[in-house]
DNA sequence: TCTCATGCAACTTTATATGTGACATAACTC
DNA sequence: GAGTTATGTCACATATAAAGTTGCATGAGA
């Protein structure tokens, strides 16, 4: 199954975000993350409307982080995108007549549904901040290289 | 993101089974699935590798159950699968250079791995035998209905 | 007015689950 | 042995969704 790697991509984004002030033109953010500006506009949209970052057009324009890092959780994140699906398996049918169906849904379910509880909780304990707290701490441990984020 | 299904297929199909001895041809087991006889052999040959199931060819040959309802669990059939991918979402990418993409990834795969841990252990603690009395139940509580698995 | 940037819609590409057809093989019946 | 019935398997078609791409409208600043 294909993995949607939208979460990891905005996170990707955001991080970036907060290293440095300026707003980001999609063109730059784009080549950061080696995709295509469209895509970038396309997963920023969700969090545009929750507030999380702002878009101005024009010269100087693009994007620009406006909230509080240590109030949105990646679960947050997770929800701007428009809370995709977070397992790869389902049930065959919803509201099946077959009772063996029935019975098999009933326990795929309780399991499905404590998994993505828990990752859920997970993902709600997190924040943005935690996340750039670590960044901070791996780019001290490596010594031998420049304030560069990306490259060898 | 499109959900695979074969985990509840192929757990409708062991349930079925359960329910009386004789063998089911792919053909049987199709119709009662709505789906095609090769889909049928497709998921079933994960499953007779590891010998829970068996299959015969020719005249009166089809599936037979070859194991121990009691002694198999949701999480070993899902491993007959070939232990597909649970989680709907992955990192954009598997061993970056870049620092802010590793930060992204460690807490991501934190998460991850917990909630697929948590299913698999939920799996893990589910057999068929559980599932199949599970249906026994519900059958028993459908008194205006004969034997009949299927229909309303 | 020109340039730069986002906004957005439509299309292409790609990956994967699923569905289908064709044919070889094996087992049983006659 | 011939015919029938089943699986085994390959190859290809279909459906869906993420991801990538193109084009153009819109708005902001120089």
């Amino acid at each position: 199954m294909r993995r949607d790697s939208r979460l990891s991509g905005v996170l990707h984004i955001l991080l970036h975000m907060a290293q440095q002030p300026g707003p980001f033109t999609s063109e730059t953010l784009a080549k950061a993350m080696d995709t295509n500006p469209v895509v970038i506009r396309r997963i920023m949209a969700g969090l545009r409307e929750l507030g999380y970052v702002r878009s101005e057009k024009g010269h100087g324009g693009g994007w620009t982080l406006a909230c509080d890092l240590s109030k949105v959780t990646l679960r947050d994140v997770y929800t701007a995108l428009g809370s995709p699906a977070l397992l790869a398996m389902g049930n065959r049918t919803k509201a099946p007549g077959c009772l063996v169906e029935q019975a098999v849904n009933a326990a795929l379910d309780q399991a499905f549904g404590e998994a993505e509880a828990l990752l859920l909780s997970r993902l709600g304990k997190v924040t943005l901040a935690m996340l750039a707290e670590e960044f901070r701490k791996r780019l001290g441990s490596r010594k031998h290289q420049g304030l560069r984020a990306h490259g060898a």
